[in-house]
DNA sequence: TACCAGGAGAAAA
DNA sequence: TTTTCTCATGGT
């Protein structure tokens, strides 16, 4: 049975480090975890792209024009109109709470429930903001994550989030940069680096792999050789 | 053509 | 309380 520790060591060997979050403002990382719910990051990029072109990557731009506009922009992420609604709900929060240094005062658990507060922001999308913004202690848990466990036999992948993060927390130094890399790296795993497919003869977690399953970002489960 | 992707919330059971 | 449905574009 594989430890979080185990697992990380092994893909940190093979991939080394990601330098994450891939953003240059600490508002480009907040607008990029709403956008990403549910959605490749290539899609997200495209949407982002689109803020940046229409000088919308800041705060007072995303709650100055339009709901319709704005969901415009977002439109190759996919879900647009519910993105634009969320995205403007989070930076309202933003705001209203001074901008990310008023977020800096706060308590890691109070930040949280602040932001699980806020209409369209779940547990993923709190714990990237908390992390990858705030160099907060909390990790973040999404569905490469969970299908890499299950894959490990190390989770069934119904798990709680709650239960599939304290997995990880239980089992590592408290450290953000070690979290931060984690799931930099379970993404670049999940998201398609275990290639070519349907076989995987290069997957970096083949000896710890009790399934043979291919961990990459599609469907394809097929046995490793 | 069909299926799925770095979720979240509302509605239904 | 748990499960199902909805939102939607783009890649394979």
């Amino acid at each position: 049975m594989s430890s979080p520790q185990a697992v990380f060591d092994t893909l940190y060997a093979a991939y080394g480090p990601q330098h994450w979050w891939p953003a240059t403002t600490d508002y480009e990382i907040i607008a990029g975890a709403v956008l990403t719910q549910n959605t490749a990051w290539r899609n997200v990029e495209r949407a982002l792209a689109n803020l940046r072109a229409r000088d919308l990557l800041a705060p007072a731009a995303v709650m100055a024009v339009s709901e319709a506009e704005l969901a415009d922009a977002l439109r190759p992420a996919g879900y647009y109109n519910v993105k634009a609604g969320r995205l403007r709900n989070l930076t309202a929060a933003l705001i209203e709470d001074g901008g990310v240094s008023g977020w800096r005062q706060w308590s890691t658990a109070s930040l949280r429930r602040r932001l699980l507060g806020v209409r369209g922001v779940g547990a993923e999308t709190a714990d990237c903001i908390l992390l990858y913004v705030l160099d907060r202690p909390v990790f973040v848990v999404d569905a490469y994550t969970r299908r890499i466990l299950a894959r490990l036999n190390l989770a069934r992948g119904d798990e709680s989030y709650d239960v599939l993060a304290h997995w990880f927390l239980q089992g590592l130094p408290a450290q953000p940069d070690v979290y931060n890399e984690y799931h930099a790296l379970l993404v670049r795993l999940g998201s398609g680096a275990c290639r070519p497919r349907p076989r995987c003869p290069v997957c970096p977690l083949a000896d710890l792999c009790p399934t043979g399953r291919c961990h990459g970002g599609g469907v394809v489960v097929a046995e490793r050789q």
